[in-house]
DNA sequence: GCCATCTTGGACCGATCGGTCAAAGATGTG
DNA sequence: CACATCTTTGACCGATCGGTCCAAGATGGC
């Protein structure tokens, strides 16, 4: 049966972005996205052209999607970067216990996954890891009290508790454990904010 | 050849502890196991029994050997919980620039993999987490001014920065990175154990 | 020196991997 | 209705997976 495409090219790519989220590159076998997908061989790679091509579109998918959330999370509290990233934060724990999805973090999941995936793949993820940094740091440069070695230190930061919830709620930990160390970090980006480390006099 | 064992079981059990960090337990292959350890699959199975079993080893190993120096990191600083955890990073950030030793993290890369683990080695995982918290909560809890559950708290966000490490070094972060991110932490772990948080009141 | 015991290397097993391909059916154009 | 074009299904490919097994060799007790 055919002629033209019988399926949904998004909502399949929704399907395949779980797979890869849940087992990672290399455990999502290609029965495994098949069946997720409810497509046979031939229209994944008639239309993805191979598994490396078909985890890049699912990387783009969840990037623009959950990237688009946190922007708007941070510009729901424009000039006030502490709120933006307590905004932030609870983005990523919503999704998090949403039991609908998979434990974890794509982006996280295949960042830790990077040495083993191609080249080009790693650098992929480094890229959104990347786009991630960015994304932080223009919303704390938003009350630009801090010198630009700060914001990207902070940047830094805020992208590492979020790879590190990830990995703990891959392990099972439990939404309490995540917001603890959610409410750790906002407190350390509002004092970093508000002012220069104490102890460690900043340079700026 | 044979008669008695020709190798040493231990390092062997090095070995093959290296190719489950760098690689993931799923990517771990017995070819990649034997080479890497010299051994035939006859010498693995007869020693170890099956790859689950040695992989079980593996995480011990590991365990053993890195949790002893965070032990001596701490126990380097008495009564000094902030020096304790700078020490504790100290180590972490030196095993991760160690160009010998694969990038990241074997408990984390298991952790973020342990959706896809037996229900066992997840268990057994989440076992080792625990175990790095209550290693840290009790170093924290040295110079007790700060209450149980911030304790907790503390131990949890400690060990989470961790785990982000990891992460991050898997995905090509510099030395400087991880540096200002275990800087921030340390920062937030002196000033919760110095007094409660500013802003969000502790209830303690 | 004989022999039970153990270890070792490698051949081998069925299952599964990512990827290819051809046959068959659906479609739009003329 | 005929036909070129496209999609889909599922059989099939060689490679590799974890695991088993056995013949050959080494060992120590007697």
């Amino acid at each position: 049966m055919s002629g033209r495409k019988q399926f949904d090219v998004d909502a399949a790519l929704d399907q395949a972005m779980r797979v890869f989220w849940q087992r990672g590159y290399a455990d999502a076998s290609l029965d495994a996205l098949g069946s997720a997908t409810g497509l046979g061989r031939g229209s994944l790679y008639g239309t993805f052209g191979s598994k490396d091509a078909l985890f890049h579109r699912c990387l783009e998918r969840y990037a623009a999607l959950y990237g688009a959330r946190y922007e708007d999370a941070f510009a729901a509290h424009p000039g006030d970067p502490v709120r933006g990233v307590e905004a932030f934060f609870e983005v990523v724990l919503e999704r998090i216990a949403d039991p609908s999805l998979p434990a974890g973090c794509l982006i996280a999941q295949s960042a830790a996954q990077s040495p083993t995936l191609t080249r080009e793949s790693g650098e992929r993820v480094r890229g959104l890891l990347d786009r991630q940094h960015r994304r932080v740091r223009a919303a704390l440069a938003d009350s630009s009290s801090a010198g630009p070695g700060t914001l990207d230190e902070l940047a830094t930061f805020v992208v590492a508790v979020n790879q590190s919830l990830a990995v703990l709620s891959r392990a099972g930990a439990s939404d309490t454990e995540l917001r603890s160390v959610t409410r750790l970090a906002c407190a350390t980006v509002a004092r970093s904010l508000a002012g220069p480390a104490p102890g460690h006099p900043s340079p700026a």
